[in-house]
DNA sequence: TCATTTTCTTAAACTAGTTCAAGAGAATTT
DNA sequence: AAATTCTCTTGAACTAGTTTAAGAAAATGA
C-alpha cells in the first residue's frame, strides 16, 4: 500500500521510522473510477495526489471550448492543479481518471504540518519540482521547435506502454494536434 | 547595490542581520555589455544570476539552427540555465544580454552553503521555483491554445515597457513566429 | 449476440503561419 | 554627413495542420 510512495520519497531524502509513520499518518486513500474526476474546472484543488494504480489526464480548457491536454500521470507519479493549489483560487484544469484509479492523497494544511515536523521535506518538494520544471521546460520547447510527426514519436519513447492504455485523441490533444492528423501521421509512419 | 536582491528575497523569507551580511558575503559583481554572453551553448553553467540593471534573452538553439526564445530577465528577475546548473550537464541554452547588465551572482557551492547555514532559503527556493513553474506553464498553456495576435497582446500587457528596449525580431522568437508574421500582426492591430 | 456507442480513418476545402526575395527605414560607425 | 550595417515591411508562393463530414472498425452494454 505504502511502498511505492515512500520508495518515491527515499529517491531524494531518509526518512527515520518516526518520521515515516507521522507522514503515513498524513495520507489519505482515494479510490476513482474510469472517467471520475479527481478535480473539477472551479473546485478549489486542495490535494497533492501521488498515484499508487491506474492512469489520469489534466485538461485546460479554453474559453472557446477548446480542449488541450498539460499531463499525463500513471504509477508512481504526482499531479495536481498547480495554480490552484498553491494560491487557493479555482482550479482552470479538470483531471480526469482515464483508468480505474488508486491514489494517495496529502491536503493543503497536512503538508505544511509536514513541513514543520519534517522540514527536510522542504527538499523533496523543491528537487520534485525542479524536475517537474525541467520536463515542463522540454515539453514547451519541443512544441515551439519540434514538427507534430517527430513530437509523437517523443510521446512513443517517453511513455513506452501508455498508447496502449488510452484512446488517440487523448495523444493528439497532447500533442496539440488534431485525432484527425495523428492518424495521417500514424499512417505515413506505418508505411516505412 | 544589495538593496534589489534583498528586498526580492524579503518578500518571500526574513533574513536576521547575521544572515544578510552572511548572504551578501556569497553573491559575486559581474557586468556584462550589450551583445556579451553570460552563458553560452555547451558551457557548464555554475550561477545563479540576479539582474540589477539591463535586460537578457535565454536561447535554445535546435539541431537545424533555429533559433527559440525560451525567456527575457529584466531588473529583478533571476536567470540561468536552469537544466546545466542542476545536473552539471552542458548548457542547451545561450543567454546573452540584449542591454549593458549589472548582474549579481551566486554559484553552486555558495548556495549548498547557504542552504546549510539558512535553512529557511530552500524555502525561498522552493517558493521562486513555484513561480517560474507557474509562469512556465502558463505560457505553454498559452501557446498551445491561443493564436500568435493574441500572444503578442499578452506579451505587450505582461512587459508593458520592454518593446521599446528590444528589436522586435527578439519578440517573435519569443512568440514562436517569423518577424514578417509579426510584422504583419502590428500592421492589423495598427488599423483597429 | 445484437445494438449502440465510442474510436479511428479518409478525403476535400480551408487557414494560420512560413519562406524567400527585395526594398525601405533606422541606427551606428567612420 | 556619408557609408554601412542592422531592423522592419511587403507581397507572392507555399506547407503544416484544421475543419467538416461521412463511413468503417472496435469496444461496450443489454
Amino acid at each position: 500500500m505504502y511502498e511505492l510512495i515512500l520508495q518515491n520519497i527515499s529517491k531524494h531524502i531518509q526518512f527515520t521510522e518516526e518520521e515515516t509513520s507521522f507522514f503515513i499518518s498524513m495520507l489519505k486513500k482515494r479510490k476513482l473510477r474510469k472517467r471520475q474526476f479527481l478535480v473539477q474546472k472551479g473546485d478549489i484543488c486542495k490535494h497533492e495526489t501521488f498515484v499508487i494504480k491506474g492512469c489520469l489526464r489534466a485538461i485546460y480548457t479554453t474559453p472557446n471550448a477548446q480542449e488541450y491536454m498539460t499531463q499525463f500521470a500513471m504509477e508512481d507519479w504526482w499531479i495536481n492543479d498547480f495554480e490552484s493549489f498553491l494560491t487557493g483560487k479555482p482550479a482552470t484544469l479538470d483531471i480526469e481518471a482515464l483508468e480505474d484509479c488508486t491514489l494517495l492523497q496529502i491536503d493543503y494544511p497536512s503538508l505544511q504540518l509536514i513541513y514543520e515536523r519534517i522540514p527536510k521535506f522542504e527538499r523533496f518538494s523543491r528537487l520534485m519540482l525542479e524536475k517537474s520544471y525541467l520536463s515542463l521546460y522540454k515539453r514547451m520547447v519541443s512544441s515551439m521547435s519540434k514538427p507534430a510527426e517527430e513530437r509523437y514519436q517523443d510521446f512513443l519513447k517517453q511513455y513506452p506502454n501508455l498508447h496502449h492504455r488510452i484512446p488517440q485523441y487523448h495523444i493528439a490533444a497532447y500533442l496539440g494536434i488534431t485525432p484527425e492528423f495523428l492518424s495521417k501521421i500514424r499512417k505515413k509512419l506505418a508505411k516505412q
